[in-house]
DNA sequence: CAGTGGTCTAGACCACCGA
DNA sequence: CGGTGGTCTAGACCACTGG
């Protein structure tokens, strides 16, 4: 139980009570640190960190030499997380299993070996799995690897480890980008996920980057019916 | 251009570099405050405010009188911002239109009112309309609003701002929350979307709180040839 | 120029954890 | 109990903005 607030707390829910109530508009001036100094009677460092705070929570915006405003709220962002499949469901207190397709040594195509920053023709690692949920297919998981990145990745066994656990094992993350989309599955993915090759699905095409290599480009494919992404933003 | 680097940053790409190398791995050590004040010569509250930023970005787990750790990095974590549709189409160059379908006062069924925090039979306003980008539909807003949170909801023109602008400039948000998902558009908001009712669709709807009331609840569906989230994330 | 924010210091007190 | 992190202070110097 959290019995009193700290100071640079009672500066935050100060302002941000105000910003939320309407009080002050976006644009508006917000009172400078040394005046916030004065009227809480505390340190300008106390008073720093909750104004910091305040902007990376995107509530004001501050310039040197001129002031802090209240940011144009026009916006709604919120952090989204996609976490490791397996992780999630057991999360959920449901069993987890996948089923290997295709573990495989392929030489890349060339828009392939380009996303992968490889010659064309160059060797890559292929792996198609589907995920499942009490045994109902969730995810359809179509990756390729760069070799210098994992090198020991053909050798895991996928049924325990999920190729995205390994790669962040071996290979830390340093820079990731996703892009979501709707898209139908094809007959093929269709069957695999056990749904009609018309059912709407979100696809999601991830690259991820380990130091210099990028080290994966992966599709995840779920049924529309059985998956969505949630979120929740707070002032 | 950036020459120098502050101290609290130099601290915090000292432990970046060491864990995304892979150096330190998740449940690992990361040196006490104490230890880095004396290996950079720096005061605590600088070190200080590098771990804290650390934990703000996941990197590490802290836990008073125990000590910091490397996190467990099994997820990928980055800011999705659910923007304004004018504004991002307007941002991007292109000409932003909408075309209004409806503009009404109704009584809310019971589910709608339970979600917007009403009695049912309750006032409720509701609009749909398209949003056009380049004169492409792209996105159908199907929204009811709680005539508390708004009164003249229905008074603004909506062709020249959206509800959305609307409801932020006269009721400031608290709280929302979305989720995404995949779905087949059906025949009626295919045909104002102009494509068929086979393509799927990313839909996001939407709840918005402003102060002590539920604000709006919304239905946004994009084409899914045509819209998709794009994300980042650095380490 | 005065006012603003951006950073930093060298102390301090406290709450918590683990041995 | 010692070591840890969580917070806070009262100063300081600097870079930037605006009139």
């Amino acid at each position: 139980m959290k019995l009193q607030l700290f100071a640079y707390e009672q500066v935050k829910t100060f302002i941000k009570t105000r910003i939320t109530s309407g009080a002050w508009k976006p644009g508006d001036a917000v009172p400078s640190e040394a005046a916030l100094m004065a009227q809480f009677s505390i340190s300008r460092m106390t008073v720093n960190r909750a104004l910091r705070e305040l902007t990376a929570e995107g509530m004001v915006t501050r310039i040197q030499g001129s002031g802090t405003r209240v940011a144009e709220l026009h916006r709604i962002s919120s952090r989204l997380t996609i976490r490791d499949i397996k992780e999630e469901v057991e999360e959920r207190g449901h069993t987890y299993a996948s089923t290997v397709l295709l573990v495989a040594s392929e030489k890349a195509a060339a828009p392939l070996a380009k996303s992968l920053g490889l010659g064309t023709g160059s060797k890559v690692f292929h792996t198609v799995l589907v995920h499942l949920e009490n045994g109902i297919p969730i995810q359809h998981e179509d990756r390729y690897v760069n070799p210098m990145a994992a090198p020991d990745f053909l050798q895991t066994d996928f049924t325990c480890f999920t190729p995205a656990h390994h790669l962040l094992t071996c290979a830390p993350l340093t820079d990731a980008s996703y892009q979501i989309e709707a898209c139908l599955p094809g007959n093929e993915i269709a069957k695999r996920l056990r749904i009609k090759p018309s059912e709407a699905c979100l696809a999601i095409t991830r690259r991820t980057v380990s130091g210099a290599h990028v080290a994966s480009v992966a599709r995840l494919v779920y049924p529309g019916t059985r998956y969505s992404f949630a979120g929740q933003f707070q002032a």
